[in-house]
RNA sequence: GCCCAGAUGGCGGAAUUGGUAGACGCGCUAGACUCAAAAUCUGGUUCUCGCAAGGGAGUGCAGGUUCGAUUCCUGUUCUGGGCACCA
């Protein structure tokens, strides 16, 4: 009986899908597991074989753990609204609605085909109104709350009205704009606009006006990955900055605690840095200095107060308010030109600039402390969404303030005396201060604080802790997002009541955008008749709480039973790519924050532990076409072009002439093209000539890029499941490499690990005889053999590290080859073992050997160290840091005895010659070096 | 530009805490079985000098710490990811 993968795999996935084998309770005596994938946006180019590299991971670890005893949620479900759908919408004229469900069914089909034990009763679609209802839901908690910093939380509107009406703004300071102060008695006297406006200003969900990417000839606003530089990716028409009114949701309040709760949770040191630094929190000072002959001010933000006498130049963003009055006559219309430059350009751009550009306004600030009149620029790398907008320029600390200076020939004051040389910046804080004044002689550091005091004091600047991180835009002028249960009336937002949801999109023909920027949805009348906001939810916002909705899918009164998400708890093992660093993960994580403080979950962090998975890359292809021509050179012919003489090779054509085109790699064998497929690939290759090599073969080139349809390097998991078997697919693909890495796919090691299936079918049955398992007693070399692996795999799996267990599988299976070990004792343990990695091969061998039970439901073989203990080890033996011989040495020998025994050896002896010993390093159970 | 990560044979990678660099697999190669092929099995395979025994070099590059560095430190190059409306 041979191998025969694809009758056992259709035939467990049937029965398991029948005895609903991967249903989980929320209701268990067991521990619980919640183990996690991001879930994908159902594109319309299906799965390639990047995409199941995080699910396989997450499902051997699910699979694992359930073995162990655990109850374990293992949901999947759709993060369907989204850009790409509403595109194809317009290009082709299919309701996104539509597209979309038919790329779901094919996702569904793809990930079935690999054996996933997801429970797709939970499955949830970001897009359905069921979901959306509640995505409605949250938004409007969010809408009604505000974030109280006396208690530290999220709290009801209420509170703060009360709070209103009984102080003012004495106890709650308004976060959104920190003129607005008013006493108990003004609160009341306010109209119900005014006092609506003031809420806004507090609420965790609010309104407010922002700047776009907005195409004038498109009509449209445009995704920063739609715009390339400067101009709109489809089409190439200008695209500049407009405001618009924006929703937004008030991240910033939670910024301390989001930074906190790094601490509390396993992700990456690298994950955590990089959340921390998009937060940013900064220590330093505002500074407000009078414009010389002006009664203007400008405040600057600066995180080095201590260097308030190096200031040789202000820098305002080019947005910055203050510029239309200070500017002078003369220099109108200079900075009036740069103005308009800087607005064509992305904040991106504008930092990844290497050319230095910039303005002068002609207007002077005056350092409080001595006078002295400072020159104000501006410059498009400060931006104005960061601090105050505007920064004091201090070039002998600071590299890119530096060479401003040096560009614009403005004179540098060094401050640092030997510290700065004059050649570049010395961003110091231990230099001792000079031409500092009342700071002279004070190392930077504590001069700091001292600078900082002194400003207080005289009133023209106060501490300030600063943040990075902006509120997020939480508004798309789209049309395939969640719609934002909100009323307008008068200028008033109006919150829908609970039972008008959901509010469900409104389906339309056309999508293209509405007047003045708005998105589709200003174009249905039945939809504005009733004043209802315009704008839909972000692609984020389904997505920040959907693992909660897994715990309790069919809920209709409430997005998650309390006391289902009080079981479940936080996500145990979350596992998805690095791309998701700063936006979702960051998101998701303030919605818990928000939704534990209002008391409607026990937990305030998502996610306990988080594992990255690398992308995987594609291989392309390449072919190489002589100009005007249908010939086609083989690329090593090509390569001989490049690097040597063509001369010498008498080739009839130059590199110059030869086009690199992209060949579908599924045509290409390793680098060998298969001339007749590429032929019959596109009519206009029908009649390619082609110039083969030497051994008659086409030879392609090759690069690794992302793995996209457009490069045709894209390889489909159905294809490898169909010739393989997705037990094979599964461990292939674990075994590329570790899952945090990036790799690029390479299917030609597939073929090993297929090898190795077989090769373990081979351990219950020989092509000839049949059954060959025995009932026989185990010896101590083969359950040697069995131990270390349990050993090994219990601590891979443990350690993500699928990589290196699936190589230990391999190595148990030819050792327990070599041992002819065909005895159920041992390899019922071993199918145990495997299942999270290869499930049907095994539950088909687990149920071969007469067990009617479920292996999926097995018991994890356990470790007993007596089986493995060695008495004596190959000690490696350095002399003078190099290994020279190997001695095998008693494990409980002594120091004293292994020197006697190694000094006494040949070899060593030799390397030795007659040196003195000089040190004797002896690490037991390592090596053994000798120093001479 | 800023933030984060990575770099080891012909290839994917292993070396878990500073202790035998190259496990496992692919590829290549020699052999067994076969009329032949496939499949399977056995051996070899970092580079280099050498008939061999054996020696030398070697983990992107340049330094450093250490008895000992792929692992720690400093600098540097290249590649990948993110940078707020792709998801």
């Amino acid at each position: 009986m041979e191998y025969n993968f694809r009758d056992i795999e259709k035939k467990w996935q049937k029965q398991w899908n029948e005895q609903k084998a991967y249903s989980v309770s929320n209701n268990s005596e067991k521990p619980k597991f919640y183990v996690l994938d991001m879930f994908p946006y159902p594109s319309g180019a299906g799965l390639h074989v990047g995409h199941p590299l995080g699910y396989i991971a997450s499902d051997i670890f699910a699979r694992f753990k359930r073995l162990k005893g655990y109850n374990v949620l293992h949901p999947m479900g759709y993060d369907a609204f989204g850009l790409p759908a509403e595109q194809y919408a317009i290009e082709h004229g299919i309701h996104p609605a539509v597209s979309t469900a038919q790329n779901i069914n094919n996702f569904r089909s793809q990930l079935d085909k690999i054996g996933f034990c997801f429970d797709w009763e939970r499955q949830v679609n970001t897009s359905e109104p069921s979901y959306y209802k509640w995505t409605q839901w949250i938004f409007l908690q969010l809408f009604n709350s505000f974030y109280n910093r006396q208690t530290n939380k999220a709290e009801n509107m209420s509170v703060l009205v009360q709070s209103f009406e009984k102080e003012g703004t004495q106890v709650h300071a308004c976060p959104g704009d920190s003129s607005i102060q008013f006493t108990a008695d003004e609160w009341k006297g306010y109209s119900e606009k005014q006092q609506q406006d003031v809420l806004m200003n507090y609420r965790l969900a609010y309104c407010g006006y922002g700047e776009v990417n907005w195409c004038e000839a498109l009509g449209t606003v445009l995704a920063n990955d739609e715009v390339i530089n400067g101009v709109s990716e489809r089409g190439g028409y200008p695209v500049v900055k407009k405001k618009l009114r924006q929703w937004y949701l008030r991240i910033t309040e939670y910024a301390d605690r989001l930074l906190e709760g790094l601490e509390r949770i396993e992700f990456s040191e690298a994950m955590k840095e990089m959340q921390s630094n998009w937060i940013g929190k900064s220590y330093g000072a505002e500074i407000t200095f009078d414009i010389a002959d002006t009664s203007s001010k400008l405040t600057v933000y600066t995180t080095r107060p201590d260097t308030i006498f190096g200031v040789d130049f202000m820098v305002v963003a080019p947005e910055h308010e203050l510029i239309e009055g200070i500017t002078t006559a003369a220099q109108k219309a200079a900075v009036e030109e740069y103005v308009t430059y800087v607005k064509s350009r992305s904040d991106r751009e504008r930092q990844a600039e290497k050319k230095i550009t910039g303005c002068f306004t002609g207007a002077y600030a005056v350092n409080p402390f001595n006078g002295k009149k400072i020159p104000v620029w501006i410059s498009e790398y400060v931006l104005a969404g960061y601090g105050t907008g505007a920064i004091m320029a201090v070039p002998c600390g600071d590299e890119r303030d530096f060479k401003f200076a040096k560009h614009f020939n403005i004179p540098v004051t060094n401050i640092i005396g030997a510290a700065f040389n004059g050649e570049e910046a010395n961003p110091t804080k231990d230099a001792t201060l000079e031409n500092s004044d009342f700071l002279n002689g004070e190392v930077m550091r504590d001069a700091m604080t001292i600078a900082s005091t002194k400003l207080e004091e005289m009133g023209i600047g106060k501490r300030k802790v600063n943040f990075r991180m902006r509120d997020a835009a939480f508004s798309r002028q789209r049309y395939w997002g969640e719609p934002f249960p909100i009323k307008w009336e008068n200028g008033i937002a109006y919150p829908l009541s609970e039972n008008e949801l959901p509010l469900e999109l409104p389906h339309i023909e056309k999508y293209g955008p509405g007047p003045e920027g708005e998105g589709p949805l200003a174009n249905v009348p039945a939809w504005t008749a009733k004043h209802l906001e315009t704008n839909t939810m972000p692609g984020y916002a389904g997505s920040s709480w959907y693992f909660l909705r897994y715990m309790d899918p069919h809920n209709e009164a409430a997005f998650c039973d309390r006391k289902i998400s009080d079981y479940w708890g936080q996500v145990d093992l979350y596992i998805g790519g690095t791309e998701h660093a700063v936006g979702h993960l960051l998101y998701s994580r303030m919605w818990t924050k928000a939704l534990y403080d209002l008391g409607h979950i026990g937990h305030d962090e998502p996610y306990k532990k988080l594992v990255n998975q690398g992308m995987i890359q594609g291989s392309s292809r390449f072919v190489y076409r002589l100009r005007t021509t249908s010939e086609f050179v083989s690329g090593d012919l090509i390569n001989e072009l490049v690097y040597n003489n063509p001369k010498e090779y008498n080739l009839p054509y130059s590199i110059e002439d030869v086009d690199r085109l992209h060949v579908d790699v599924s045509f290409v064998d390793g680098l060998e093209m298969n001339v007749d497929a590429f032929k019959n690939w596109k009519p206009e290759y029908e009649q390619a000539k082609f110039v083969l090599n030497a051994n008659g073969k086409y030879i392609c080139g090759s690069e690794t890029e992302k793995m996209s349809k457009r490069y045709f390097n894209v390889v489909n998991p159905d294809d490898l499941v169909n010739k393989y078997g997705a037990d094979t697919f599964r461990m292939y693909e674990m075994f590329l490499g570790p899952v945090e890495q990036s790799k690029p796919w390479d299917t030609k090691g597939i073929e090993g690990v297929h090898r190795f299936l077989k090769k373990l079918w081979r351990l219950f049955y020989d092509e000839v005889k049949g059954q060959i398992w025995k009932e026989e007693k185990a010896t101590d070399a083969e359950l040697k053999v069995l131990h270390k692996t349990i050993k090994k795999i219990e601590d891979d799996t443990e350690r993500f590290s699928f990589n290196t267990a699936v190589s230990a599988f391999m190595v148990c299976v030819n050792e327990l080859s070599d041992l002819k070990c065909h005895k159920r004792e041992v390899l019922e343990s071993l199918l145990i073992m495997l299942v999270p990695y290869a499930p049907h091969i095994c539950e088909e061998l687990w149920h071969a050997l007469g067990n009617t039970s479920l292996v999926l439901n097995a018991a994890y073989p356990r470790f007993e160290e007596k089986y493995v203990t060695e008495s004596a080890k190959d000690y490696p033996v350095s002399i003078n840091g190099k290994l020279r011989t190997n001695i095998n040495i008693a494990l409980d020998a002594s120091q004293d005895q292994v020197e006697a025994i190694v000094l006494a050896n040949d070899i060593v002896k030799k390397w030795i010659e007659d040196k003195p010993v000089k040190k004797f390093v002896f690490v037991k159970g390592k090596m053994i070096n000798v120093v001479v």
